[in-house]
RNA sequence: GCGCCCGUAGCUCAGCUGGAUAGAGCGUUCGCCUCCGGAGCGAAAGGUCACAGGUUCGAAUCCUGUCGGGCGUACCA
């Protein structure tokens, strides 16, 4: 980013900086001190005080006292003499002020308003930065199709979007993509139930959130959950033929059961069974809460395979004893059967069978999907286009705009391809029948790209898709706007990268963030509790509506009340979303954020609009009277000092990758200009070019709100 | 088990590469419309910065450990 700062050197603010970093170098060259610094470090340290009474800038001398061997304050007090009158109007300043171990500069007041308004209003002050960044693509959104779009979505697309305006303000060239899942598992699901689940009529509207219910219908149906209390295919009924405390480790026990035929002996980890009851066994190969079942030497004893406690099985909380199972569950049988929900199922279908029934006929529609062409396949194509109209019409709503789409379909083939093509090369090798990247030197574990039944994966997608993005497109640099839970897959993606020899893996970035949850908990589709994007657009419009702008129905034209009831609900949503630090997750309380009050979108809109009525009531004035001088009141210095801060605030954010920044000042600038305009009135104020000077100052804030908006996503409106 | 994220006022959150007395909003209490829009402004009350060590002139911020909550951890995305 010191390419940028270079860059506005023609700034307000950057000005002094520069000015007062120069005039410290040259006395610290000269005596008492006789020692060199680099200007840039000293620029770097200045900051601006937390009270504006202090100052506009500040330098701080603790850095100095270890170079110096003297104490702070004393630094500063040394600093402070050596400063003359003529050095500080030549740096454009008023005065210096020794505070303790700070030097508190005061920028002269009228010239600061004299070269940061007028650059407001007509100067470069606000404008693009030059184009001299990288180009960078951003990914952002990846909503799949066949499924539903809802507000943990928006996150998303408002971070996202507002990243990829931040970053093009700061002068990269900015590529926006989406990448569409429109491939998958959950596609079949979704065409599955509607082909021999679903017995309705079909809507003509919202049929993107209609394959969204039959994709959670179908879910529900295929879940192990719903058929049985103790979803664990492959967990056995088993025997107990004895059962003893281990000879050294009294607290485990050292069991033979019988499953059918055979007999094994298994060393658990907790008691509370006896010889003669029947357990759950689970044999080695299997994966019991994210852990792999195996063949163990405890102590001596060799276990083969494990016995589960109730909260293992799923049916309590209990993991302190071993579950036992009813007495006349038959040996050898599945526990999912023996805890199979009553009515679920008719009493002759097995649990199991009836669930690997319904997952083969969801993987016939898998393949006939994957394989372009037949009657299913053309139903995958009309489908998707139902999803794709939703999700156009969507991000016209929230105004979020991509320059291309990317799909997962369209990469499956190129992506398994290119994982052969490194096969021989010892990047990936075969592991229990698939296909993968072994990272476990790195901490990330063994990445899977190819299934035991041939077919890719998400991360192997992703391979392809990175390259595509710098060889295809050209960029310098690829950010990916996705879900914090993701992070160990970008990890895996981009070391894959690096063994592949791809060097643009290390311009491969994870931009991740938390999750949006309810009040009452995390949203999921199987809890039923997901708010809808169609339903929030609902509540926010009326919400909006009663709250803002029903009471000029009759008075404003409708169309006027309809966009400002759109942009204003736009405003509540996005600023709720981007009005957080990335990495702590968001609690969803649409009350909180359309609150006529406070830290809002609607806040800022509001303090906007009021910038707009001063500036229609006004009127015109003579502006060749202004005389920045007059801006002497103390708000009129606080609000002029912010407005020169401005663009180092947008460095941060686009530096950061956080929207927020932007947040916290335009709400800062926002309650900054309300107390100034309550105090100091423009109308009515003493002389008419005091007036004519106060309008410029307030038409200089309202631009700078707006535009702290548009890089939110927020468009402002002329009167509320 | 291992890894990552979070833990700041009753609630929701800021706190910039360590720096001056830890800040907002909501809620609570109290003021302010003959004055450019009261959708606003002002004030008050409210905090052992989860806990314990350490580094430093200085720690909410950096390091180590502990305790809470969330997520991830090979054929889902």
């Amino acid at each position: 980013m010191a390419a940028l700062r270079r860059d506005s050197g023609s700034l307000p603010r950057m000005q002094y900086e520069a000015e007062i970093a120069q005039m410290i170098q040259g006395l610290l060259a000269s005596a008492p001190f006789d020692t060199e610094m680099a200007a840039a470090d000293l620029e770097s340290w200045l900051e601006r005080p937390k009270d504006p009474k202090m100052g506009d800038l500040a330098f701080p001398c603790f850095r100095l006292s270890k170079v110096l061997r003297k104490a702070p304050p004393q630094i500063a007090t040394q600093l402070g003499e050596g400063i003359t009158e003529t050095m500080l109007s030549a740096a454009g300043l008023e005065k210096v002020v020794v505070a303790g171990p700070y030097l508190n500069f005061y920028v002269a007041r009228a010239e600061l308003a004299g070269a940061t308004i007028p650059a407001i209003l007509d100067g470069p002050f606000l404008a693009r930065r030059d184009a001299r960044g990288e180009k960078v693509m951003v990914e952002y959104s990846q909503p799949n199709t066949h499924k539903a779009f809802h507000v943990g979505h928006l996150r998303n697309a408002s971070l996202g979007d507002s990243i990829a305006r931040l970053l093009d303000w700061v002068g990269n060239e900015v590529v926006p993509v989406n990448y569409i899942g429109d491939e998958g598992t959950h596609v079949a699901k979704c065409l599955w139930h509607l082909r021999t689940q679903f017995q309705g009529e079909i809507p003509t509207t919202h049929r993107g959130e209609f394959l969204g219910e039959q994709y959670s219908t179908a879910t529900e149906l295929l879940s192990l959950d719903t058929l049985t209390r103790a979803p664990r295919p492959g967990v056995l009924v088993a025997e107990v033929v004895s059962c003893a405390p281990h000879a050294e480790e009294p607290k485990w026990h050292v069991a033979e059961v019988r499953l059918g035929g055979e007999t094994v002996t298994v060393v658990a980890g907790v008691g509370g069974f006896a010889a003669g009851n029947r357990v759950a066994y689970a044999a080695p190969g299997q994966r019991i809460a994210g852990k792999e079942v195996g063949v163990v030497k405890r102590k001596g004893v060799l276990s083969t395979g494990m016995l589960l406690s109730e909260a293992e099985l799923g049916i309590s909380d209990d993991n302190e004893t071993i579950a036992v199972l009813p007495a006349d569950a038959a040996v050898g049988e599945e526990v999912a059967e023996v805890y199979r929900k009553d009515g679920a199922l008719p009493a002759d279908v097995k649990v199991l069978d009836e669930f690997r029934r319904r997952n083969a006929e969801v993987s016939a529609v898998l393949q006939a999907i994957e394989s372009g062409s037949g009657e299913i396949w053309e139903q995958w194509k009309e489908t998707k286009d139902w999803s794709m109209d939703e999700f156009k019409r969507i991000y016209r709503w929230i105004d979020s705009r991509f320059d291309h789409d990317f799909f997962e379909s369209e990469l499956g083939e190129e992506s398994k391809a290119l994982v052969r093509e490194h096969l021989g090369t010892g990047v990936f090798k075969e592991s229990e029948g698939a296909i993968g990247a072994d990272l476990s030197e790195y901490g990330l574990g063994f990445c899977v790209l190819i299934k035991t039944d041939g077919t890719a994966l998400y991360a192997t997608r992703d391979l392809a898709l990175a390259r595509r993005k710098f060889d295809e497109f050209g960029v310098d640099r690829s950010l990916y706007v996705v879900d914090d839970a993701q992070t160990l897959h970008f990890q895996q993606v981009f070391k894959c990268l690096e063994l592949m020899g791809y060097e643009q893996a290390s311009k491969c970035q994870h931009l991740g963030y938390a999750q949006v949850v309810l009040p009452d908990g995390k949203m999921s589709s199987r809890k039923g509790n997901v708010i809808l994007f169609s339903q929030l657009e609902e509540r926010l419009l009326s919400k909006v509506r009663e709250e803002f702008l029903d009471k000029y129905i009759g008075d404003w034209p409708q169309e006027e009340i309809d966009e400002a009831a759109h942009r204003i609900a736009l405003a509540t949503m996005r600023y709720g979303m981007l009005n957080q630090v990335n990495s702590s997750k968001i609690i969803f309380d649409l009350d909180e954020w359309s609150a006529r009050s406070g830290n809002t979108g609607p806040y800022m809109m509001y303090a906007y609009a009021r910038t707009r009525s001063i500036l229609r009531q006004v009127g015109e004035v003579d502006s060749g009277s202004v005389d920045w001088a007059l801006l002497d009141h103390e708000l009129e210095s606080d609000l002029i000092g912010f407005l020169a801060d401005y663009p180092r605030n947008l460095e941060r954010a686009a530096e950061q990758l956080l929207p927020q920044i932007v947040c916290t000042y335009a709400y800062e600038l926002s309650k900054k200009f309300s107390r100034w305009y309550k105090e100091c009135s423009v109308m009515h104020a003493e002389t008419e070019a005091l007036k004519a000077t106060r309008l410029q100052l307030v038409d200089a804030t309202g631009r700078v709100i707006q535009h702290a908006l548009s890089l939110l996503g927020v468009a402002t409106i002329e009167r509320m």
